[in-house]
DNA sequence: AGTCTCACCGTACTAAGTACGGCGAGCGTA
DNA sequence: TACGCTCGCCGTACTTAGTACGGTGAGACT
């Protein structure tokens, strides 16, 4: 049998088990919450333990935002390119609310993992076999993932999801509204926002179709 | 006279000193630059005093983003929408590829100061006096921040901005590319990024065009 | 039996946020 | 002039977090 230590009936320790300890962590307390001692907890060891299994604070970073990477659902080069490029960008939304803070990371953080830059040959790809120039390739890209990132992390950044959590967080702004400072806001606010079943998510497929309807009229005519 | 302490040539501290100094120390150092201690020394103060004029590093960052959305050239309600909104929109770029540090606090910010609130007013006005819609207007708002943000982003977790910072990058992940496994990514790299004359930022105006674009075709005839 | 190595840990140092209580300078009042 | 108040700033010290450095026991190998 293996070496196998691992205390009783934990085990053992490894670098997978490290970061997806750390996924845990930030899901459940946010990239504040995630430090050290805290993963150190979750993994049943002493903090200096995990420095067996990383480097260093900031290799953990890294490696979780590939593991983050890697729950995104890959378009597929060659399908049908408006239904790959519209399934991955659900996809990518949906993760990045199940793990907010990655989107903060993704900026920090510049060293693509290996789930990273499969990611991003997947979507180059499927543009390109759908007929799209390099130069607009590019352009596509670029376009469609500020979309997807920033859309993501407005909507993290928004402290509701819908028109009920919103009524109770606007109780503290409400005194600015009132004081008429901020009409349009106010009208926003007050006609659409809270009103029963908006839902801030939804504005995503309009922006989504938006960006795809101006992508296909800017490809050549097939 | 007014009771004026400040040591001999130091202009006496104020709140507004404060964030000003620590929107200097975050351009200089990043957010992880950043701390009560290296405010202090650009202030010319003991740590402590900063205390005076704060409660919490909490309200500093609070306090300097909403410098930040202050420096954001406001559009004009009323105005040619178009105009309007793609002047704000570079000037947000702008103002962000200054401030990288400013994107990652927006997200975790959930304390709007007047600025900030201003802004957004400013945006909603501007679609709404031209003749878009409530719902309309919250769908541009929400689509034209995302690639805002969202842009400025990609651009600051890009290690270059010129084709010539490109090359001197990529030779860490030339390994990667060399292996095959990301052929896309390869040739988007070589036959386009790696030219001389690319520059990332180029590609804001592609997408911002199309979403003005395609704004102006939801809009119901005028 | 002796040695090696793996996996994990104890101790301790450093950096950073900040609670708590000074403390001098100048002003108000007498 | 004397007393005391408040303003603006600071000294000390506690806490949390990252992590360098050097163990240390258990099994494997010889």
């Amino acid at each position: 049998m293996p070496r196998s230590q691992g205390s009783p009936d934990r085990p053992q320790l490894s670098r997978d088990r490290v970061l997806r300890a750390a996924v845990a962590v930030a899901d459940g307390g946010g990239l504040g919450g995630l430090t050290i001692r805290s993963l150190a907890l979750q993994l049943d060891v002493k903090p200096m333990s995990v420095y067996y299994y990383v480097a260093n604070k900031s290799e953990i970073l890294d490696g979780i935002v590939d593991l983050v990477f890697a729950e995104i659902e890959l378009p597929t080069p060659g399908g049908e390119w408006r239904a790959e490029i519209s399934k991955r960008a659900h996809s990518a939304r949906e993760v990045l609310r199940r793990h907010p803070w990655a989107i903060a990371l993704m900026e920090s953080r510049t060293n693509p993992g290996p789930a990273t830059l499969r990611h991003h040959d997947a979507i180059v790809g499927t543009f390109r076999l759908a007929g799209f120039s390099v130069p607009l390739a590019a352009h596509a890209y670029a376009l469609l993932d500020a979309f997807v990132y920033g859309f993501a992390l407005q909507e993290t950044s928004l402290p509701f999801e819908s028109s009920e959590d919103a009524a109770e967080v606007t109780g503290a702004m409400m005194e600015h509204f009132a004081s008429g400072q901020y009409p349009h806001l106010t009208e926003l606010a007050t006609d659409h926002v809270l009103q029963p079943g908006y839902a801030f998510g939804d504005e995503f497929d309009f922006g989504l179709d938006l960006i795809l309807d101006g992508l296909a009229r800017s490809l050549p005519a097939s």
